[in-house]
DNA sequence: ATGGCTTGAGTGTCAAGA
């Protein structure tokens, strides 16, 4: 019987390209549920003989070159669900599947490119049909985790420079009141359940030495009802996989549950 | 600096990301 549970959130930006990243991040790290985001790959791309190999089995839901979603498990995943349900979407970013009694929900948010933009617009009507259909879910499923690539920096202390970033795309008042609504729902940032290192991030420009003068954003996050954050022990991100040759520019982020008494 | 990298598409040079 295991100490205790973890799950992790990723974006991979490409599953072809990272796979031997997350496959030594997993032997490393050998959590028992990974979320992916950005795989990139249609469904027969998937590279499942080479997780199953590492011990991990796999639910996806991808298109070519964009978005693209998985949740890799140790414990094979139940109930499969991809997409928000009612909300027609040709984007391939929301799976959500139970495993070992948690019901995981992973997601690739809308980056929205610029305030008023289209793509903002989509991003907001987005937001709020997740959050309509996590309320129902979180009603059926109290023991539920939603985990991805928020593409929304909650916080100033989630901004390197929150002067320059003030109202930008990933910071701005309508992204912020979308992620406290998210809260609101009863899904507490596991992330801030414990004391972080001031400056901590998750995301980094691939540009202008972005990580190596750590200009980063927090936009990654572990929500957790609040039957999870009562048995949550940890929040971390993990920044080594940032620093290897050709790695992603964002960093996973893993949160560790006491099994309950 | 509508810049600065990286990826995927496709083989020249964009779109999109954050």
């Amino acid at each position: 019987m295991p100490i205790d549970t973890r799950i992790a959130t990723w974006n991979v930006n490409s599953l072809k390209v990272r796979l031997p990243h997350v496959l030594d991040w997993l032997s490393a790290n050998p959590v028992d549920v990974l979320c992916l985001q950005e795989t990139k790959l249609e469904e027969r791309a998937f590279p499942h003989a080479e997780l199953e190999a590492a011990g991990y089995h796999a639910v996806h839901s991808g298109q070519k070159t964009y978005n693209g979603v998985a949740i890799l498990s140790r414990e094979p995943a139940q109930d499969v669900q991809s997409g928000i349900p009612g909300f027609a979407d040709e984007q391939r970013r929301v799976i959500a599947a139970t495993v070992g009694g948690l019901r995981v929900v992973c997601a690739y948010m809308p980056n929205g490119q610029a305030v008023g933009s289209d793509k903002y617009e989509y991003k907001l009507r987005w937001l709020a049909a997740l959050t309509g259909w996590l309320r129902t879910e979180l009603a059926r499923c109290p023991r539920l985790a939603l985990l991805g690539d928020f593409n929304i920096a909650p916080d100033d202390r989630d901004v390197h420079d929150p002067a320059a970033w003030r109202d930008q795309i990933l910071c701005s008042e309508a992204e912020r009141a979308a992620f406290r609504g998210l809260v609101e729902l009863g899904l507490a940032d596991a992330f801030r359940l414990f004391p972080q290192p001031e400056k901590t991030y998750s995301w980094w420009d691939y540009r202008q030495l972005g990580f190596r003068l750590n200009r980063g954003l927090r936009i990654d996050h572990v929500l957790l009802s609040a039957a999870l954050a009562a048995e949550c022990r940890a929040c971390a991100i993990d920044k080594a996989p940032r620093k290897l040759e050709r790695p992603s520019d964002h960093a996973p982020v893993v949160a560790t549950l006491a099994v309950p008494a």
